[in-house]
DNA sequence: CCATATCGGACTAAAATGGTCCGATATTAG
DNA sequence: CTAATATCGGACCATTTTAGTCCGATATGG
């Protein structure tokens, strides 16, 4: 019952890139570095959060990542299950005939609620939010996000 | 991002004993068998939580598990630390490093709101609340709730 | 065209998980 | 006391998941 490191470098990640400025692509090496995250492994948790919509990857020379959203429509749910998968308590969830037969387990309700929960929790976490957090001293040069 | 199916077992186990009349010792076999939990891997589970103080284990003939404490006392967060061990978000939780360096993660405080939320709702969950909603339905003929 | 830089999939190593086995020990029946 | 029962508790094994690497293919900028 953990979040896997995935989560955690998909986090640093993408909010490296929502320091960034808005919208540029940020080479791979650089976050990389900046974060402590493995490149290779970068590379390979990029295309999750990629294959979710979350940012957009440039190949190719001067390449990298960049964000698809501002980072206030970017929520912390979103990275965690681009990177984990699907946020699921439930052990028996994948197994449909569930707990032994009979009784409808009268703890899949509770699993469910605090699923409910958990989900709200990240839900309504914005990077934008997290970045703000994690740069106090500067002061928002050009964070001329246009639209 | 799961619970196991540790926690699963151990949760129909601490059901079945709520349901049995309070204090009854049952054998493992029994338990096993009517809530289709492999008896040699209920055995290491039941160890576990022994040792979490939530069953007492009699060995010897006609030796079995029982619980310690009334199931109005055991929580599901008890039953599901001791099956899983300490519920933990955080990726970086062991590793005193944390992120980085530098920030302090500003995801950090994110996932520790969302465990205290999670071991909250887990924690006012008790058996006896759950053996009540299992049983309305399975009408168990020797259930003699004498007591 | 060429250097750069990512894709994307195959691959490997290590850890966690689910599960089994068995000698030792405890308890009860006779 | 002894035999039968039944768990302990730890070693052991198989599978899956996780973390991470490598490399040929492909895309892009200059």
């Amino acid at each position: 019952m953990q979040l896997t490191v995935a989560t955690e470098y998909a986090v640093r990640c993408v909010l490296h890139l929502a320091g960034a400025t808005a919208g540029a692509v940020v080479a791979r090496r650089e976050i990389a570095q900046a974060r402590a995250i493995p490149a290779p492994f970068l590379a390979k948790l990029a295309q999750r959060l990629a294959h979710a919509g979350l940012i957009r990857i440039q190949a190719g020379a001067r390449g990298g990542y960049a964000l698809c959203q501002p980072a206030s429509q970017i929520t912390l749910l979103a990275v965690v299950e681009a990177a984990d998968g699907e946020l699921v308590l439930q052990p028996c969830a994948a197994k449909p005939q569930a707990c032994p037969r009979s009784p409808a387990c009268p703890a899949h309700r509770v699993w469910a609620k605090a699923r409910r929960q958990l989900r709200a929790t990240l839900a309504h976490v914005t990077f934008d939010q997290l970045a703000a957090q994690e740069k106090p001293p500067t002061r928002t040069r050009k964070s001329a996000w246009t639209s």
